[in-house]
Order: structure tokens, then C-alpha cells, then sequence
DNA sequence: CAGGTATGTGACAACGTTGTCATCCATTTC
DNA sequence: GAAATGGATGACAACGTTGTCACATACCTG
């Protein structure tokens, strides 16, 4: 019989919240066994006579005992934590939240165990959390991308860190990535208001240095080339970030000599803003309005607001399905993965142009 | 010069996709100096010559080298590993969401990273979940209670485990706690809504199993007390968990015949199916409505939607510091901390009564 | 200039676990 | 009945790091 842990020698003369924490050791101790046959029992390998398993399964139960993770990565061969990193511009923000979500739900069935954390549109920010992360040996890195380049990422990569990007490209890395068609859901969204009868339609849409963003100014662009309608500058709004910018730009727009009949709001923000603006107009039931991204309590706005729905939970979860199988077969050639989005009819796109 | 591990060694016949992690051992090599030298200098401790921690740190950049927090955290003799558990009902649910990021505003700060999982409702799955964190050997768990029981907290708590509850309160369990003021809140809606004239006032609330549900079911007794008003049992629907029962409850108090004039919804979901049940009634500019706990876009319905609102990051930046102060002092005594409410006025809860 | 102190550096063990290999004992086989 | 086989168990090293201590050198002090 082996002598217990200098730790647990001591638990007998210091009181018991200052006691150390059992180890496999103390374990094997007092089940009168070796230390490697307390951890065959624990990793389940069989081999083990039943009489020593029950002994060995008293004992950690009398004193508690919880393996040391930590500690068996640094031996195990495999070298896996079955830990990942998921990095969001915000875990408040809905749609961030919701891609959370969907990582969440499949890490849960692979046992992997998630450190999230926010951004907050800072690049700088993201390159510590990468950093913070990698030291405590994620096994792969889920990125919302902040910053604009990538290059840096490849001596994560090279360290045999699995990275996904998720609602954004990566620039100066390849890697796999899941986006929403949002170039083909802003096409729907604006053709919608065509057929409904618009021809004098708005954009209203994020700062232009964002890809998505661009994404879904090409998509109107695109909408309204197909049907043959002018696409007229001044109905163009870019670089509005905010829901308070966004209602700034629909008073403007309202104000026009000759001014839209509907506006396709290309962010949810703006979608928001852009409500509060027509409301406090009382123009809610007179200008057309689709929404990209959908968002709570839309069903129950007077008008209803049509959006273009994300479905960033199953974002989340593909996401978190092409981390597992990279890292099962890291050399597959990374892939741009499309999830589409779907249009909900809701009242406000669905308003006939005024004249 | 010592050698370079086995690892590095193989480094130049593999691939670099296939290359181990550098080690302080490699940056040591590099450097020509020895590996505490190369510990020294990681950890910032002085008491090296300039000219090695220059040579220390060009090797470590030359190698993108991360030092391994698993393995120093095994041998650190603090044995903190700067990592905290947060177990929410649901990531997704805003309210969630929100006190993660009060959590995660104060983990930044003091360099904590933060696993997070969601429970929902599920008492198997938190323990599995503090379980599975204890095992990574995170220094605090702060925890928004789904079990009803938490004596098996003991056993976390006994191996140097801090823990915090949010949003409700534990059983069994003696520890920091960080609740709304739900009683006090619940008697501010009531009376506000006693105030603008209303003595027929419903109260809808969640599973009376739930203590704050409960705590909100006396606060509105309370005000009505005070108030001298009659509270009538057929006005009182408990048990309520979701939007859709919710609104069933409400076409049903609204066919009584004598029916309530204001409704008091004492959760997020029933506020909103309660919401959604008026407006397919009508009735939404005729009966007075105040909610418990605020949710986006309540401003911008018709009417806009009075309610009490929490404070779910404040409560989640509190926790965050008791959770630190606890790891500073374990020994405090243990204490309830309530935070504020305040009533918002947006309409639906200043409407007068109908006859 | 001997003896002491301060300063920088490194050798070595240890943290709690798992991989490898040796040992032991009970079977089976010829 | 000796030799070979196989199955259960344990001793020991190693994972990547930090704590402890010893050593070497340089600087004082009287």
C-alpha cells in the first residue's frame, strides 16, 4: 500500500475547506491499489478484475474524487483538450447568441466543452482571445471575424488549431466558413417589393468596408436589374450602423421630392430603426418595408414587419460540425459553406405603393 | 545548449501541418539558455539580464511559441487557472444573454476566460455541466439554478470551488447569491396599475415551483393589500410557462363576464403571448398591461408595453465580482444580494380603466 | 585581500495523469 | 511435469511547466 498524497495527509489536520483536492493517488490509496489500476477504472479500460473496479469506484466516491482534465491532456497522447473557442461580436447580440446556440448543441453531443466569448468589433480583441485561447489548448477556434486579416491565424493553424469562420469570410486565410446567401436573400427581399409593385425602392445598409454588407447591396442590385427598374442613387443609404442612424436616413428619405414607396432595410439594427422612423412618421401603413434578418416580436409590430430570416443556429450548428470533422481529417480542402434564408411575409412588405 | 525535445526534432523530417506545439524547451534551445530562464522570462519575472530576455523572446516569436496554461496551472502552486464555469438556462434567451455579458465584462478584466453551456431546465444536465467544468478545474462556477436541490454543490465547494447563483436562489446550498428584487418590483407593477384607477387586475405568472415566481405572486398580493383592493381568485392564472398558454389565459380572463380591466404578466414569455392575445382580441388599447422583465422592441408596439424591468447585466457584473471576492476571501459569510427594478411606462400600463 | 552579500542562472524535482513495459500468477499445451 | 501462453496488475518515465535550491560570478565592506 502506497503512502496518501502529502496534500491528503494533511486533509486530517487542516479543516475541510482548506483541504487539497483529492488526486488519483489518495484514490488508489485507499482502495489499497496501484495508481495506474485508479486510472484504468476511470478511463474505463477494460481488464480490470470486478472486485478492484468496485473498490475503486468506493473509494473515489467516498473522497469525491473528480479527474484532473487538465492533467491528463498534458499526458495523453492524442493531445486533444475536447475543449473549443467560439469568438462572437457579442454573446447579448441576438443573432450572436443564437449561432451560440447551434455550437453549443452539437459540442454538447461530442462532449466538448466551449469558451466564448465577445469581440465587440475590435481586432485587436480578437487576436488576444486567440492568443488566451491557444494557451489553454482549444482543440479549435470558431471565429464571427472582427478583423479584416487573417494572415495571423496561420500559426494557430500550424499549432494544429481547427478554425471555422462563421457570418463572415476570412481575408489572408483559407479556412472552411459558413455565411448566410446574402446576396440571393437581399435579391428575394427586393424582388418581393417589386412584385408587389415598387419600382421607387430604398437601400438602407451597413458600413461598405463589411463584406456581408456588400453582399446584400449587390443582391438589390441585382433585384432590380433583373426587373429592368432604375436604380436611383439617391435612394441608395450605405454605411448606417445603427438603429438611430438608420432612423435618421428615413426621415431624410421620406422627405424627398419624390421619395420611395418601400425601403429594404439590410440589417437588423436598421430594420429597427427604420420601424421607430415610419412609425413616428405615421407612415407605417404607407411605406413598404423588408427586414434582413428577423427578429423578435416582428409578428406583432403593427404592421407586421416581412424579413429575410437568418437561421444562425443552424449556422452555429454546421459550424461546429465542420470543426468536428476537421479535425478528424485536417488536410479536406477548406469549403465556403451557404445557408439559405428564407422570406417572411408579415404585412410591411407586402404594402402597395401609395400612388 | 541542451537539446531540442524529441518533438522538434522530428519537426524538420514532418510536415509542418504535422509539427508538435514549440515548448519552452524549444525557445530554450533557440535561445541558448536554460529552460527556467525561458519560464522566468514568459511569466515576467525580473531578476534576468536584458540582453537574455531579448534573446527569449526573439526565439519565442521565431516559433510562435504559446505557452501551455494546462501544464502550468498543474504545477503552479496557487493552482488557479483563471477560468471560470457559467451554467444559464439558455445562452439563446436574452435574459441569458445578457447576465453572460455582464460576467464576461468582468472576467475580461481580470483575464478570466468563461465557459458557458446551457441547462435547459434540465437538473440532470447541471450536474453533468459542473461536473464536466470541475473536471477542467475551473476556479468558480456561477450558476442560474435549474435543480431544486444543491447539496451536491457541498462536495464542488469542499474541493475550493467558488460558487454564485443568479436569478434564483439555491436549496440545500449555502452561497453568494444575486437576485432581482422580484416581490418589491411585482408590488411596483401592481400598484401602478391600482394607481391609474384599476381594482380588476389579473395576475398571470410561471410554475408556482419556481421561487421567484412565487416571490412575484407575493409582491402582487402585497400591493393589492396595501391598496385595500379585493383580489379575486379568477383573475389569478398560475402555472403559465409560455407565450401560447399565455394567451389562451388570456382569451379566457377576457370572456369572463366580468371581466379584468389590467393585467399584471409576471414573466417574459407570458408578456409577450399576453401582448400577442389582446391584439387578436382588440382589446389591446382597453385593457392596462405591465410586464415582468423587459424585452426588445416593447417600445415600438402599439401600444408600447409598460413593464418592470431587471437588470440581468448588472446582475451578471455583480456576480462576476462576488465570485472574485470570494477567491480573494473564502471564508465571508455567504449573502443575498437584491438588485433593482424600475418601472418603465410605455403605454399599455397607464391605460385607464374601460368602465 | 579575505570574507560576506547580492545577483543572475541553471539543475532537478514535482504537479496529476497516461503510455510502456515488466512482473506475477493461473492456465493451457505437449 | 516442464514449458509456453495469456490476463491482471504495478513500477516507472514522461507530458510542459514552476518551485526550490545550489552554484557561479560580481560587488561590497573593513
Amino acid at each position: 500500500m502506497t503512502t496518501l498524497s502529502t496534500a491528503s495527509t494533511a486533509a486530517t489536520a487542516t479543516p475541510d475547506s482548506m483541504r487539497a483536492r483529492p488526486t488519483m493517488r489518495d484514490v488508489a490509496a485507499l482502495a489499497g491499489v496501484s495508481l495506474k489500476t485508479v486510472s484504468r477504472v476511470v478511463n474505463r479500460e477494460d481488464g480490470v478484475s470486478d472486485d478492484l473496479v468496485a473498490k475503486v469506484e468506493r473509494a473515489a466516491i467516498q473522497l469525491d474524487y473528480r479527474p484532473n482534465l487538465t492533467a491528463s491532456n498534458l499526458r495523453r497522447s492524442d493531445r486533444k483538450t475536447a475543449t473549443w473557442g467560439l469568438l462572437l461580436e457579442d454573446v447579448a447580440n441576438p443573432f450572436s447568441s443564437a449561432v451560440h446556440r447551434g455550437v453549443e448543441e452539437v459540442a454538447r453531443e461530442l462532449g466538448v466543452a466551449v469558451f466564448t466569448a465577445s469581440m465587440d468589433e475590435d481586432p485587436e480583441r480578437e487576436r488576444e482571445l486567440v492568443a488566451t485561447f491557444s494557451s489553454r489548448r482549444v482543440d479549435a477556434l470558431i471565429i464571427a471575424p472582427t478583423a479584416t486579416e487573417h494572415a495571423y491565424l496561420a500559426n494557430e493553424a500550424r499549432n494544429g488549431i481547427a478554425v471555422v469562420f462563421v457570418d463572415r469570410p476570412a481575408f489572408g486565410f483559407d479556412a472552411d466558413c459558413v455565411v448566410t446567401d446574402n446576396r440571393a436573400g437581399s435579391a428575394a427581399a427586393t424582388r418581393h417589393l417589386i412584385e408587389h409593385g415598387h419600382k421607387r425602392i430604398a437601400f438602407i445598409g451597413d458600413y461598405a468596408t463589411i463584406a456581408t454588407a456588400n453582399e446584400r447591396y449587390q443582391g438589390y442590385v441585382d433585384a432590380m436589374a433583373a426587373a429592368g427598374v432604375q436604380l436611383r442613387p439617391e435612394f441608395v443609404k450605405r454605411d448606417v450602423h445603427d438603429a438611430a442612424q438608420a432612423a435618421t436616413v428615413v426621415h431624410a428619405l421620406l422627405s424627398l421630392d419624390d421619395s420611395p414607396t418601400a425601403i429594404f432595410a439590410a440589417q437588423n439594427l436598421i430594420t429597427m430603426g427604420t420601424v421607430e422612423a415610419l412609425r413616428n412618421s405615421g407612415a407605417q401603413h404607407r411605406i413598404a418595408l423588408v427586414g434582413f434578418d428577423d427578429f423578435a416580436m416582428a409578428n406583432l409590430l403593427d404592421p407586421g414587419v416581412s424579413v429575410v430570416a437568418q437561421d444562425p443556429r443552424a449556422i452555429g450548428r454546421l459550424a461546429a460540425t465542420l470543426v468536428n470533422e476537421r479535425l478528424a481529417h485536417s488536410n479536406a480542402p477548406a469549403s465556403v459553406h451557404v445557408v439559405p434564408s428564407v422570406l417572411i411575409a408579415r404585412g410591411s412588405g407586402e404594402i402597395a405603393p401609395s400612388n
